[in-house]
DNA sequence: CAAATAGTTTAGAATTATTATAAATTACAA
DNA sequence: TTGTAATTTATAATAATTCTAAACTATTTG
């Protein structure tokens, strides 16, 4: 449990003012017990639920920006329409349930070691994240 | 080096018309040394450039649906706005250079087996892929 | 504390990728 | 050759995201 001056503090550390947008938006995505998954639709919609405020969808993607450009948010590699982002920044993969389109996270401990034997001149790896697609066992 | 003819008989064989469309998209994707990625638009350009044909934007994608469906073509997990296509349909990875927006290869020798330690009941895996981002390494 | 200013929010327009529609065309079987 | 079902096509519709410029707000400065 973070508190909101937690918060305040977080975003002013970081060169974002701490508007009452980006708190509220802090405390929908970083109070929850387990790290979580989301599309900007699905954040949108927790908000005008779980909070009875309405911010602007430009607000919304404005600040899941400045987030993921922060470090406090990744986007998450699937080949669909919209974009996922996920709270939890660690270096680990994921499930993707495709007739769900949901993900679930797979930590460290889930996959063995990843080794990539190849390179390329002038260029760093910069993340290895692996996508297990998941289907329906429908013997 | 594949001949029309045989274009036209794996499209029979699949149960898909061999119009002059589909017959000249596999041309464009089948017909190369090496496999590559792309997305609709590369796609389009090429066919402008490479063909003097125009073909519609809709049964661009109409096309490559149906040769998704059918397994001659997959789709490759990328956070990106538009979907990436690979002509290669074997089980393998790719680097992602992300100032270039391009994708590269790796195949199975270049990444050690993988070891998915974790399962979920009723779903089975259908296919495991690893994404390595790159960047430029200015020191 | 008040005013200036720089950052932020916002509604709505613009853009972009993709999908849907329905009429014209084409492949192929009878 | 003709009928029919599949396919192509231009265009409209949809959906996610980004842009814009005016209104608003947090913070700094005098």
């Amino acid at each position: 449990m973070t508190t909101t001056v937690e918060f305040i503090n977080k975003l002013r550390n970081s060169g974002l003012r701490p508007t009452k947008q980006r708190i509220k938006i802090c405390e929908v995505l970083f109070n929850k017990e387990t790290t979580f998954h989301f599309t900007i639709n699905d954040l949108v919609k927790i908000i005008e639920t779980e909070a009875n405020e309405k911010i602007s969808l430009a607000t919304v993607y404005n600040t899941i920006h400045a987030f993921e450009k922060k470090g406090y948010l990744k986007e998450i590699p699937i080949d669909s329409n919209q974009s996922y982002f996920d709270t939890n920044v660690t270096d680990h993969h994921h499930f993707f349930d495709i007739s769900e389109k949901k993900l679930i996270d797979l930590d460290q401990l889930d996959v063995g070691p990843i080794n990539i034997k190849k390179s390329i001149p002038g260029k760093k790896i910069k993340s290895v994240e692996v996508l297990v697609k998941l289907d329906t066992d429908n013997q």
